[in-house]
DNA sequence: AGCTACTCCTGGTAGC
DNA sequence: TGCTACCAGGAGTAGC
């Protein structure tokens, strides 16, 4: 007989977007509520989350399966099953959630997919805009696009990335949210991490000085591991209804979605500007305009 | 290679 | 108050 986990797992955004530290967040909540589970049914209520997979197949391939391993690769949640039995690639999107939910739990009407697990505990997909995916396949390679690397792996090193940097030549915004370039970095943690390092989003990575570089490495480094630790401390393993208390780091943006408000570097309003149709917060003070 | 535009979606919000 | 119009935006894709 299964052991019942005791606590189910509820998550809230409370703005923007899931980026790398939400998804290692999502990992870690769900890891202990899935791994050694078997999975004994299956309801889909919005067919296209499985990405191409029929729900009969997707059924046949679930059904039965062992979680063996909850891993993150970029802002994909990878849920190996044991054997060959293959393997679930999620990816949130712009509304995604994953949760494990008690048996009396309420049901979030947003629920896309739900796995009936052996200990009576439901993983349930939820998306409100239906971007998210939710995808079996035999291995995380068929489906997984090319991703750069991970920023909080060794192999992220400054020196890399200086390199890196100087053999693209593209404006430093798109490029940081290029995912075949550096994985898992968003909309609002490139925001950021530009301001950090007093870079203009429209700066071209080669014009870059080895300083210079090295200050934005950095400053990707210290937000991206700032971010986790604090949605560590503001999420938990106890119950929280959907309506659970705001999370912390909104807190510590300093541009994103604070148009007109002062740079909390210089006090002068940060504006908001349009790069390849993404929204882009800065200080024009602190962040010159390149030429 | 790098860019722009388009697609997928709907809750929230601004404007009237 | 109630309606409509529009926006946000990750990633895949197409076209230049």
């Amino acid at each position: 007989m299964a052991p019942v986990y005791p606590c189910a797992i509820a998550i809230r955004y409370r703005s923007g977007v899931p980026e790398l530290p939400e998804v290692e967040t999502v990992a870690r909540l769900i890891r202990p509520g899935l791994v050694d589970r078997r999975i004994e049914a299956v309801k889909v209520t919005w067919p296209r989350t499985l990405g191409g997979v029929s729900v009969p197949r997707f059924r046949k391939r679930v059904v039965g399966a062992r979680f063996e391993r909850v891993w993150r690769r970029g802002k994909y949640i990878v849920m190996d099953f044991a054997g060959d039995g293959g393997c679930i690639v999620g990816h949130l999107r712009m509304t995604g959630r994953m949760q494990v939910d008690a048996p009396g739990d309420e049901v979030n009407r947003f629920t896309k997919v739900s796995l009936t697990l052996d200990d009576g505990n439901v993983f349930r997909f939820i998306d409100v805009r239906k971007f998210g995916r939710f995808v079996w396949a035999p291995s995380p390679d068929d489906v997984l696009p090319a991703l750069g690397p991970e920023p909080l792996d060794e192999q992220f090193t400054a020196d890399w990335f200086r390199q890196a940097l100087s053999r693209r030549r593209r404006a430093l915004k798109p490029l940081l949210l290029d995912q075949s370039f550096v994985a898992g970095l968003g909309n609002i943690y490139v925001d950021e991490a530009l301001h950090a390092a007093h870079l203009h989003p429209l700066r071209t990575s080669d014009t870059l000085n080895r300083a210079a570089a090295i200050r934005l490495h950095e400053a990707i480094l210290t937000i991206l591991t700032e971010a986790i630790e604090r949605e560590g401390s503001s999420f938990d393993t106890f119950y929280r209804t959907p309506e659970g208390q705001p999370g912390a780091y909104q807190e510590q943006f300093g541009v994103y979605g604070r148009t007109g408000k002062p740079c909390p570097n210089c006090a002068r309003a940060i504006k908001r500007i349009v790069v390849g149709q993404r929204g882009t917060h800065l200080c024009t003070n602190c962040q010159r305009r390149p030429r």
